[in-house]
DNA sequence: TGCTAATTAGCAATAGTTGCAAATTAGCAA
DNA sequence: TTGCTAATTTGCAACTATTGCTAATTAGCA
């Protein structure tokens, strides 16, 4: 995802106005690899600016990802969470605290088992302990 | 996912009972490879068991993954779907027609980007058009 | 400064799934 | 075969995540 200063200037040239709302998810979300959920960044944005909508929150979350700043994805958490790095990379899930974790791998896997499927995008979900979970579950 | 003769028997050493609900959805799902979601087995069910619930099917879904008969799946299509294969494999979803099709890989693709991160299991998702919506849009 | 289309907030509505409790029933034991 | 009891089924309410709708507000241009 671009700046916030880059995205005033996007949603500008694209006819979309830029809130006071937008501008603090924004900041919220730039440089943000949580992978929070709607309702997350909405806790997080309440207590910045009282009164703000979750529908709000949704909303923009919305127009970026139609944008292309953000990535939604699926983790299987029940809820959708939003990804401002959007280089080509994977997700690793914690299984025990949850935390969701950007990786990379060295090339696409290739598919066996059909013929004739035009791949147009792969993810791929890891699951596992991370380090420090691991760490904590020696004994 | 065992036979249903086969499950019948196992189910009744797990301590569960054997009912005619359960018996159908053993033999709709034995050799099912169209991922079904509970709403879409309980259509079919309902036709050969009027009356039964989508909370019974949800029920033994439930129980049959449980027990690792089946694998629960989400591909992005808002509800979980079954797919009684449990061998190691993945799966590749049509953005067109939304058919989703067992597909295996080489090998599991190695992460890059986390140091300590113990993978437990891996879960690929192909988006793209497969063969028939292919040659379909094809002009 | 005023205008207007875009946005916000709040609430209703929806989809998928699970919780709960009363009625039913599978499967064991006598 | 009969009776018992725990498991199951059903129906419905509740719940979570998300979207639809609309009146009131506001950004940004002229």
């Amino acid at each position: 995802m671009r700046s916030p200063e880059d995205l005033t200037v996007a949603f500008r040239v694209a006819g979309l106005k830029v809130t006071p709302q937008r501008q603090l998810l924004f900041r919220l979300l730039h440089n943000n690899s949580s992978h929070p959920t709607a309702d997350s960044l909405f806790n997080v944005a309440s207590e910045l600016m009282p009164g703000i909508s979750l529908r709000t929150v949704y909303q923009t979350l919305t127009d970026l990802a139609e944008m292309g700043e953000l990535q939604s994805i699926e983790v299987g958490s029940g809820s959708m969470r939003f990804d401002p790095n959007i280089s080509d990379h994977h997700h690793a899930v914690c299984d025990n605290c949850g935390a969701v974790h950007d990786v990379y791998v060295n090339r696409a896997p290739e598919l066996r088992g059909l013929d004739d499927f035009s791949v147009s995008d792969a993810r791929i979900v890891y699951r596992g302990l991370c380090g420090a979970c691991s760490v904590a579950s020696d004994s």
